[in-house]
DNA sequence: CGTCTTTGACCAGCGC
DNA sequence: GCGCTGGTCAAAGACG
C-alpha cells in the first residue's frame, strides 16, 4: 500500500462520514399518538392538546434534523479537504518529479538511526563537513510536519519547541516560494536539520522537512514542564499531518504541536493497531476540539453557512 | 558589541 | 564534460 492509500483507509477508518436519517421520526411519533389515541382513555381535550404539542414537537424534531444534515454535510466536506489535502502531500512525496539520488534512497532506507557525527566536532572536520559525501546525513530520520498559518505570507519561521539557526535560503525549480535551511541553535552538539517552505499548491501551507532527532529536550517541552501554556504563543500552528518520507508512515498530529517527540516514536511502530487507533482518536479529538471546526458546527447550526466550504481555512 | 539573518558564491550529485 | 539543481558556507548587514 503506497502513502496516500493508506493514509486515505486511515482517514476513513478514523473520521466517517457522518450519516442522518433523511427522514425525522415525526410519523412514528404522530402514529404512536394515533394509537394511544385510539386505546386511551378518550379525553378529546387532552389528546388535543398532546397532538398540537406532539406536532409542535415534530416540527422542531425536523427542523433540528434539518440543522443536523447541514452539520453533517460541512463536517463530510472537511473531512474529504482533510483526505485531500493530506493524500496530495502524500503523492507528491511518494512520485516527486524529479529526485535525486540521495533522496530517493532515503525514501528507501529511511527511519534508521540517526547518525552519530560526533566527529565532526574534531580539528580537521569543517573541511570533511563541506565535503563529506552526504551518506551519513541522509540517513538520518526524516519527518515531515505541515503547518497551517493564516495565510498566504512569507513568513518561514514555524514554533515547533526547538531553536533553529537559519543558515540559508533558496528557490527551488518546482515552488515559487523560497525554502529556508535551519540547524538545531544546539549544533554541532544537535545535528538537526529542517528545511522549511510553502507549499507550492497552499501557499498557506508550510511544509518542515525534518532530518534527524534532537539529542535534548525541546525548550518549549521543558516549558510545559514548568506549567506554561506554550501554544499560546504559536505565530503558525501545526495541525497537518506529520510524513516519514520514508514509505507509508503517516502521523496526523491535528492538535498538538508539542508531540513531535511522540509522533517519532511511534512512527516505527506505524502499522500496528494501536497507532492506527491512535490517530483515530486524535483525528477525531483533533476536529472535534478545533476552534475552526466548532466555530464552523456553530456556523451549520446558526444556517449562517452555505456552500459545502466554509470559506475560511479548515485549519 | 554580540547575535542573528540575508544572500551571493561555492560544491556535489545527477541527467543529458 | 557541461549545465542544472539542491545544499551549504561565510561575509556583510541588520537588529537589539
Amino acid at each position: 500500500m503506497d502513502s496516500s492509500s493508506w493514509i486515505t483507509s486511515s482517514l476513513d477508518l478514523s473520521i466517517r462520514p457522518l450519516q442522518v436519517s433523511e427522514e425525522p421520526r415525526t410519523k412514528v411519533v404522530e402514529s404512536d399518538f394515533m394509537e394511544l389515541g385510539r386505546t386511551g382513555s378518550g379525553n378529546k381535550d387532552e389528546s388535543g392538546a398532546l397532538l398540537e404539542e406532539l406536532n409542535r414537537l415534530a416540527a422542531e424534531n425536523k427542523k433540528l434534523s434539518q440543522m443536523l444534515m447541514t452539520v453533517c454535510e460541512n463536517y463530510n466536506a472537511l473531512r474529504n479537504h482533510v483526505i485531500e489535502i493530506v493524500s496530495k502531500n502524500a503523492e507528491r512525496e511518494v512520485s516527486p518529479s524529479k529526485k535525486r539520488k540521495s533522496e530517493s534512497s532515503t525514501n528507501d532506507n529511511g527511519n534508521e538511526m540517526v547518525v552519530n557525527r560526533a566527529s565532526e566536532s574534531s580539528s580537521t572536520d569543517d573541511d570533511d563537513l563541506y565535503k563529506k559525501p552526504r551518506e551519513e546525513t541522509i540517513k538520518a530520520k526524516i519527518t515531515r510536519v505541515y503547518y497551517r498559518t493564516e495565510g498566504p505570507g512569507t513568513s518561514l519561521i514555524v514554533k515547533d519547541g526547538h531553536q533553529w539557526r537559519k543558515y540559508g535560503q533558496k528557490i527551488t525549480r518546482d515552488n515559487p516560494c523560497p525554502r529556508a535551511y535551519f540547524k538545531c541553535a544546539h549544533a554541532p552538539s544537535c545535528l538537526v536539520k529542517k528545511k522549511v517552505q510553502r507549499s507550492a499548491e497552499d501557499q498557506s501551507v508550510i511544509v518542515a522537512t525534518y532530518e534527524g532527532e534532537h539529542n535534548h529536550p525541546s525548550s518549549s517541552l521543558l516549558e510545559a514542564t514548568c506549567g506554561s501554556n506554550a501554544r499560546a504563543t504559536l505565530d503558525s500552528v501545526p495541525r497537518s499531518a506529520s510524513l516519514s518520507s520514508s514509505g507509508p508512515t503517516v502521523t496526523l498530529d491535528l492538535m498538538k504541536p508539542k508531540q513531535e517527540t511522540d509522533v517519532k516514536s511511534l512512527q516505527p511502530k506505524v502499522d500496528s493497531p494501536e497507532l492506527r487507533q491512535f490517530l483515530i482518536e486524535q483525528m477525531a479529538s483533533s476536529l472535534t476540539k478545533d476552534p475552526s471546526f466548532t466555530t464552523a458546527l456553530a456556523a451549520a447550526i446558526s444556517g449562517k453557512m452555505v456552500g459545502p466550504y466554509p470559506t475560511e481555512k479548515w485549519i
